[in-house]
DNA sequence: TGCGGGTCGGTAAAGGTTTTCCCGCATGCG
DNA sequence: CGCATGCGGGAAAACCTTTACCGACCCGCA
């Protein structure tokens, strides 16, 4: 590997004390164009790269922020990171991003190295509402914190998430016009409550539903089909099954094909979030968008803020309303538009989308 | 923020040198017991969390790696993101995920950070197999590079993927064998062969049906979408339709069905990768399986090689054999086992799983 | 009792950068 | 012509840690 140059070596070739090279680079003083120059052709010549490690050092800020995520293999939140990523690449702050693989001890990991190197802020999914409450505050009490999508109550931080109250009433009164409960009863598959996403949208579900079904398992594909298949097992042929999340919806989708009945004619069902492939499942899902580029671009937003103002601000806490999206897992009643479903995501251009007022 | 607490001040509280608290937090020497014994109590009862820049910088080592994607939603890249996380979380060195949002400016800026932050290792997946080598000979020449999946040829570093003509012969064969090719000719949607595994699976393909039709696009559910619309479009009615990932099968067949076409009666899919949502596509995807976790062990076995081995060691390359996933959209002629395909990787078991000897 | 060697603690340097402080020079004004 | 002011450059401190080096002490042995 190649020697690394230092800004020692680009001051002794452009013929400068190393101060006026840091100036130059940083533009942090006026320097003499005739300085300036050398010392701009003297650092591309070498291909200076200056030691970040050292300027965070010096300047107590890393430029950089780090993403906590429970979970790559989730689309939610892989998208989650990509739009955080790209929300923060207009900015010259660099998006880290860590994976606590659904484990709370790995979670602490992650943010104790994240602070260790002095991240600028910190973005966080908790794993658990309550078991990850100490890693949540730990973090809080370092360095700008954001919770994102879910929420550890106990501790006092920024959030940024949707109103997942209002979007399961989205879902729940679009059921109750759409759907013949009587032939078609209303089922609960959902994550089991120890997120607050989870919570919320079950809480939410049982309100409007009090006696119906609930099956509980976590955000995955795997624990959508192992579900449905339980429900068919028990004798179910026929129910709307309301979902808290589109892996499970998928996966419930699916397990309902393998044994052969028809979607949305014997089960209908619906999703939550709108993951990318749930508009291309046969057949397309019915869910629950989330503003995501809105919801990233308020946590640079508030990482910004957090930056200029030394005094210290009240946390921000940002619910944004997302919208219904009817497909034709659970269609309307003028489901007069056969097996459409070509629309997709892509255009970026739903012809059904409802936005109910409050 | 609380004040942040300093090696020094561990010192103070527990009366010793600044030495003693290093050399007790790291084992780096033996300290008497009851020094020892003092010095973490304070630790503790400080809170205190060293300062990784500080210790980077002297030690000329951060214990970590970088690892660059081209695109977190794309669910292969997020599988194999989660996966290099879990295959390193068992080392004392932590991995650090950005995506370059397919764009090979921004992969620039990502690397360019990553080496200033004096990462100890780099595992990239070029966006471009030719557009990228620039980026990929940056990092090679400051720290250990592997590329994963995607090689720009035109540098040398480590390499780990799978064997893209291998697993495409899979493909090619298992049609051959399957499928009436007269009344199902072949047709190939797949990626621009701008990365070395679109381009292997594409020309591994040609070399197979070197007459197929062919539609090039990208890497998207989007463009599978798009694709097969413009070939119905075109009068297909029938077809079996290799592509080179899930993705773009997955797409493809949502506009099979949104047209009202039966898979696999009338078109049969192929995809590539098995990514996590395939084995619930209606019907489950055939498809090609990588070893992703062979693979990622073996990147940290090269990137801990590197560490010891100070001399030069060769550039390792490692392409592992993909298996054949046999599912209902492109059945083996025994397809005896009516709309099966509850059986998803959640187990582990897949009943039908070739491996050709090669 | 004296000395050598081993053990362990402290002091200080080093790692690369930014930034404060100071100094010299030139310019402008009285 | 002298003084004040301002501009721009350099030396050095500071950020926080690890580690090389030194010195002190203790033990055992001669």
């Amino acid at each position: 590997m190649l020697p690394k140059i230092r800004i020692h070596d680009v001051a002794a070739r452009a013929g400068v004390s190393i101060a006026t090279v840091s100036r130059v680079l940083n533009q942090s003083r006026p320097v003499a164009p005739e300085l300036r120059d050398r010392v701009t052709a003297a650092a591309r010549e070498l291909g200076y790269n200056a030691n970040l490690l050292g300027r965070a050092l010096r300047q107590g800020r890393s430029h950089s922020i780090g993403l906590l995520v429970p979970d790559l293999e989730n689309p939610f939140f892989a998208m989650l990171a990509q739009q955080v990523s790209r929300s923060f690449s207009r900015s010259n702050i660099d998006v880290y991003i860590c994976s606590a693989d659904n484990d709370v001890e790995l979670e602490h990991r992650a943010i104790a190295s994240f602070l260790g190197r002095r991240v600028d802020g910190l973005v966080l999914i908790p794993c658990d509402e309550t078991l990850s409450a100490a890693n949540v505050q730990m973090a809080s009490l370092s360095v700008v914190t954001i919770q994102l999508d879910r929420l550890a109550r106990a501790v006092e931080t920024h959030y940024v998430g949707c109103d997942n109250r209002y979007g399961m009433q989205l879902i729940t009164s679009h059921v109750r016009d759409t759907a013949d409960l009587s032939r078609q009863p209303v089922v609960f598959v959902g994550a089991q409550p120890t997120s607050s996403s989870a919570n919320e949208r079950l809480e939410t579900f049982t309100k409007a539903f009090p006696s119906a079904q609930r099956v509980l398992g976590s955000f995955s594909f795997e624990f959508g089909r192992d579900a449905m298949e339980q429900l068919i097992q028990e004798g179910l042929r026929a129910a709307t099954v309301v979902t808290d999340a589109d892996v499970i919806a998928l996966g419930v989708i699916a397990s309902g094909h393998a044994h052969g009945f028809a979607i949305p004619d014997d089960f209908r069902v619906t999703g939550f979030d709108d993951v990318g492939v749930s508009f291309l499942a046969q057949p397309a899902l019915t869910t629950v968008r989330q503003p995501l580029d809105q919801m990233t671009d308020s946590i640079v937003e508030i990482v910004l803020a957090s930056f200029d103002a030394d005094s210290e601000t009240d946390f921000v806490v940002k619910r944004f309303k997302p919208t219904l999206v009817i497909r034709d897992s659970s269609p309307g009643r003028d489901s007069s538009r056969g097996r459409g479903g070509g629309e997709g995501r892509g255009g970026g251009h739903f012809p059904i989308t409802s936005s109910t007022d409050w």
